[in-house]
Formats: structure tokens, C-alpha cells, sequence
DNA sequence: CCATCTAATTGGTCTGACAGTATCATTGAT
DNA sequence: ATCAATGATACTGTCAGACCAATTAGATGG
């Protein structure tokens, strides 16, 4: 018997075959948004494969927010482009199961948010920077009525808002997914005092300042020291409970 | 006839529900990884439904990163550690899919880059300090060599390399997502030129110094010079093709 | 012209079967 | 007794076919 060198041999689904087909052809092919693909049984004749296996590979697609699928007459299977929602889930469950801790959350919140307001500070558009100042007053308003849970969720869009000021589409999925990590757990961080709410606000005035005169070095400075203070905030609260972050959604 | 307010009536779908609640058994009820999930017959029988719908809900989970199955006895789905390759995957589906200027990737890691550098300096290890080193290696070697594609691939890993030293994971999933891209791109960039070439590699040599010194300043200062240059070159050469990022991968 | 009903089209779900594959258990030769 | 071949077994992968549920185009009637 002769002995030939011979890796393992990979055997892909079916399933995967065509969803990567599917794949190259709507991102590569750039079929417009909106385009109705085949419907599942026609799919299958075309594939050669089952409707369970197309219906399969469809599910990837969708996963991956190629494409949505509605039922009912006219419906099925639509090409729409991929938004960041696809990015916040996956990052939000990485963080969930990889049990990452907070402080390291807002270290990477840290890291980008900086260089994100000197670009909102460089692009920032007039209708930008009054979505900006919706956020700020809801903030405020937020605050000074006491509402806890609106105060964080402003907080969220507010930092979202700013970064979505930079037009970098990178930036603003990036840091839309952690926001909304921090979001779920800063609920339960006891470290809203009066005295931190009122300095919160006053940064953001000052970083808004900045971002509205145009100002790149200053809307990085300020932001920078505005973040920092809340990693320093949450590292010394943490440091007692020596937390993660929390397990629920 | 009364008329109700009412909106719209949300069917949710039988795979999607139980997805959830294998989603949240995992994530919240802090799973083991390597535990196996019950086979497909059993997990239909417990939740009453079929077979198909179990699947459905299967793939979910295994495109989310949660879990993975195998054929055969003694197969099944066994729980496992969402790792950042889903992130890497939804990052380049969004690039591409919302055809992002490759100019705009460069931005975003031009922002990530310096304070991971920082962080870098901060936290590195002594093993963390020769994986760079061996990038490095990789790096120069390919250059003098003129091996284009191990130079784009060595200068692609030295970043990896560089941000893993800094030990945030969420950084770390977020710059090789972009750093992939990125190599998938500059694959077709003609401004490798052997000045370019030797300027990165003089760049990479003192932010290594810098971060072996533990001069956390001094790495994200040159980092940041690095790839502010690396942004700079693609702008140059993209005035003349106006190009966005390749479709192909 | 508009409201209403009907029918066609499409995805959602189920059932049952068989093929393919990896492991376990047994057997048989050394 | 040891170990390699060989079958049994327990899974996932795939298929075919049917029916249900949602949606809407088109027919029907006022």
C-alpha cells in the first residue's frame, strides 16, 4: 500500500457554499440595495440543493445583515446594506462572553473618543451640532429632575452624537457599540452623585465649545480629560467591588 | 366598531426566541466553555418544537461566535468563548458593504493606534516585547527581499502585535478587524516604495524603543506620527485614483 | 371611486426519512 | 494480553413533501 501526504479533508455545508456565494455576489457584484433575491424554493432549483439548505444560508446573510426576509405575498429575501447594529451585537456579546471588565470598556472609550471629537471638530456639520445640543439639554434636563435612567441614556447619545459629528463611519460603530456596553452597566455603578453629574455637564459644554468653533486640539483635549475622569471615577468605585462587567442584558 | 391605538403586532419567530434564551442560558448563566448543549432531537422535544426550527436557532448562536457543532458520535454543540474573529468578520462585511473609503479606515486606526501604543508601554510583557520583535524581523526581512505581500503581511501583524501588548481586548478585536482590511487593501496601493518601506521600518524601530522603555508618552507620540504619515501617503495617492476600498476580498 | 372579499404567492413550521461522519465496542489475529 | 480491523451507534447534514400563516394583487360589488 503506498502512503501519500494528504491533509484533512474540509467538507463545507452546503449551506456555507452558498451563503458565501450569495456573499461575494451582493458585496462584491454590488447589487443595489433593495433588490429582491430569487424566492427560497427557486433559489433551491437554481442551487441544486434543498429549500432547507437555501433557507439556511439565507439565515447567515442575515446574520450578517446582508439581507432581510419578510413574509407574505412579495415578500422575501431583500439586499439591504449592512449597519452598524451588526457590529454593536457582536461586540456587545464579545464583551459579554469574554467577561471583560468595565475599566477596560472605558479605556477603549477612552482611546477613541479623543481623537473622535477632534474630527467632529473638524467636520462637524450645523445640523450636527444641534443634535449635539438636543442631547446636552436632555442631559441636563434629565439631571436636574433627578431621572437616573435618563440621565445615562442621554449621557449614551450625547457621546454618540459627538463622534457621529466626526463622519467617520468606523469611529461612530465603534464607539455606538461600547457606549451601549457602558450604558447596560453604568446603571448600576452608585457613582451618580450630584457633584459628578453637574462636572459630566460642564465638560460636555466645554468639549461643545471646541467642537463648534472648530477648535480640533481643544475638542481632543477637553474630551480626553473628560473621559479620563470617568475611567478614574469607575476605577475607584471598582476598586472596592472589584466588579466586571454585569452579566445581564 | 371601537378603534384601538395599536401598533404593530410583532410575531417573533420560534428559532428566534429560542436563540434568545440559549443566548442568555450562555451568557448569564456563565456556562462553561466546552459544556455540550443537548443534541437537536432533545433540545426540540424540551423546547416543543421541530427539529428545523432547533437548527435555525443553532446557526444563530454558532454565527454569533457562541457556539460551534460537530458531526458524528459524541457530536453536538459545545459552548465556546466568543473570540474577536466575530467582530473581525462583521467589521470587514460593514467596510465593505457600506463601501468605506479606505482613507477613512486609515483614519479610524490612525485614532485607535497612539493610545494603544500608550497602553502598550504601560502593560507590556517581556513575550509581548519579542512577538513584536519577530514581526519586526518579518518586516525587514521582506523588505530586503522584496516580497511585497510578506511586507504588507508582516506590517499588518507588527500593529496586531503592538496593540496586543496593551492587553485591551476590545482594542485588540477592533485594530485587527480594521488592520485586515487594511492589508486587504494596500495590497493594490503602488506607494511601496523601498524610501516608504525604510521609513516604516525606522518608524516601527522607535516606537519599540519607546515601548520597552515603558515611555508610555513617547510611544503614542510616535505612533501617532507613524501612522499620521501612513494616512498622509494613502491621501496623496488617492487624489489621483479616488478610489474606495476594493470589493473583492 | 372606494371598500371588501378572494385567491395567489411567499416565508414559517413540521414530519419523517436517509446519508455522512466520528466515536465506541467488539472481535479476531498475533 | 495487545493491538488492529470491523462493525454498531449516536450524532449532525440533507432532502422531500406537506401544511400553516402572513401579506398583497386583483376581482368583485356597492
Amino acid at each position: 500500500m503506498i502512503s501519500i501526504e494528504l491533509e484533512r479533508v474540509r467538507v463545507p455545508k452546503a449551506a456555507d457554499v452558498l451563503a458565501a456565494m450569495l456573499r461575494e455576489k451582493i458585496l462584491q457584484g454590488g447589487i443595489e440595495v433593495g433588490t429582491d433575491l430569487p424566492n427560497e424554493r427557486e433559489l433551491g432549483a437554481q442551487a441544486g440543493l434543498s429549500r432547507a439548505s437555501v433557507r439556511e444560508a439565507l439565515r447567515i446573510l442575515e446574520g450578517e445583515g446582508l439581507i432581510v426576509t419578510r413574509v407574505g405575498r412579495n415578500g422575501g429575501s431583500a439586499v439591504v446594506r449592512p449597519s452598524s447594529e451588526t457590529i454593536e451585537r457582536s461586540v456587545g456579546i464579545f464583551i459579554r462572553g469574554q467577561g471583560i471588565r468595565l475599566e477596560a470598556v472605558l479605556e477603549a472609550r477612552a482611546a477613541m473618543e479623543p481623537p473622535s471629537a477632534r474630527f467632529a471638530a473638524m467636520h462637524r456639520s450645523e445640523t450636527d451640532l444641534v443634535e449635539i445640543a438636543k442631547c446636552q439639554s436632555a442631559l441636563e434636563q434629565a439631571s436636574t429632575v433627578g431621572d437616573v435612567d435618563g440621565y445615562v441614556r442621554a449621557n449614551r447619545d450625547w457621546h454618540v452624537q459627538v463622534v457621529r459629528a466626526s463622519h467617520n463611519e468606523l469611529l461612530i460603530a465603534f464607539i455606538s457599540a461600547v457606549a451601549q456596553s457602558v450604558y447596560v452597566a453604568t446603571d448600576l455603578e452608585g457613582f451618580n452623585s450630584v457633584e459628578v453629574r453637574n462636572a459630566v455637564i460642564r465638560a460636555h459644554r466645554r468639549v461643545m465649545e471646541a467642537i463648534t468653533a472648530g477648535d480640533a486640539d481643544a475638542a481632543s483635549r477637553r474630551m480626553g480629560r473628560h473621559v479620563g475622569a470617568y475611567v478614574s471615577g469607575v476605577r475607584n468605585t471598582q476598586e472596592k467591588l472589584n466588579g466586571t462587567m454585569p452579566k445581564e442584558q
